[in-house]
DNA sequence: GTCTATACGCTGATAGAC
DNA sequence: GTCTATCAGCGTATAGAC
């Protein structure tokens, strides 16, 4: 890998564990042995850098996610398989955990890739969410924006409540619990069944 | 307010807005408007000043949700109004916030009153998805513990995208959803309605 | 209690040699 | 492309006067 890949590398990982402001281009260059001077000529400075690295997280995840929902499977099967799959939950979500950063947030094009790539997981839940109430699996009356969202963000504050823990344990009962109440909004399979 | 308090109150501002990295004891005392030596007088340093302000900022969020919580109303109408809450959305959960800062999750008396007050806040939002369940507005069925916990991760997942978005819609509706899921997880109005 | 002086390492960058 | 030199300013204190 090139000095250039490696800064990009090292800045993703660097940003992720300690944000914008807790980054130094020293330590970058550091964990990517590379020199001042190799740095400077690669990038304008440490917000150009950083630019590059956000994009490069934010494609990186929308790479992962959508080989995991595309995976064979019922809808609920995937939805399932997605909150479950395999985090490193204490380290937080590397895009999410950008929202959180003054520094991004307030510049727009740092703010554009993680809310681009959020707003496409949505929607991609919500086409889920759609396909399993055809399945039967969730109830059709369910708005599937409002429940993808709503799945979303409590995989997302999953992560905050297991960082304030220190524990992964709150994290996964956010995710069973969101899938609980996802699944449970299906039409009962003995609805109006048992009527006297 | 005298100089001590004026100390905390900065710090709680800034470690809300710019969290611990992001925060220089300089910046509290411009804001405080107090010198080095009256921080230093009082504080034994930045962590010693930081403990103090979260601690400071838990108690508050407590005292606010407890308030908020204990609002006449049925259950399930309390648990509306505190999704529904005024909040200034943008600045986040000022005790959520804190959980993406690795300098505090880190240190575990700064982790502490973080995890306790949402430990706290989970717990108190069970019992009322218990009472919910009595008075018949969710299911009984569904667990109280992990509708709480993924309700309250969906507020904290929440601000997440709005900061993301860069407008609070995405919250309301994550609050929204929530709502939904929970109170569509409630016995069919018909069922078993005319039982004795 | 609060102020001023002083200190040292780090941050984020520029300049020019190789 | 990468290296070294250099820099002004900030971060986080300590010391001692008032």
């Amino acid at each position: 890998m090139n000095a250039r890949e490696r800064l990009i590398t090292s800045a993703q990982e660097l940003l992720w564990e300690r944000g914008y402001v807790g980054t130094s281009p020293r330590a970058i260059q550091e964990r990517a042995r590379a020199g001042q001077g190799s740095m400077y000529h690669h990038f304008k400075g440490k917000p150009d850098l950083a630019l590059a690295a956000v994009r490069r997280s934010a494609e990186e995840l929308r790479r992962v996610a959508e080989a995991q929902l595309d995976q064979p499977g019922t809808a609920m099967e995937r939805l399932r398989a997605y909150a479950r799959r395999k985090r490193d939950v204490l380290r937080g979500c590397p895009i999410g955990r950008l929202a959180h950063d003054p520094d991004v947030v307030k510049n727009p094009s740092l703010r554009e890739p993680i809310h681009e790539t959020l707003a496409w997981l949505e929607g991609r839940l919500a086409e889920l969410v759609r396909e399993a109430q055809s399945d039967g699996e969730i109830d059709p009356a369910l708005d599937p924006a409002s429940a993808a969202v709503a799945f979303l963000a409590a995989l997302q504050g999953g992560y905050v409540l297991a960082r304030a823990a220190g524990s992964v344990e709150p994290f996964e009962r956010a995710a069973e619990g969101a899938l609980l109440l996802l699944a449970r909004a299906k039409p009962r399979p003995f609805a109006g069944a048992g009527l006297p």
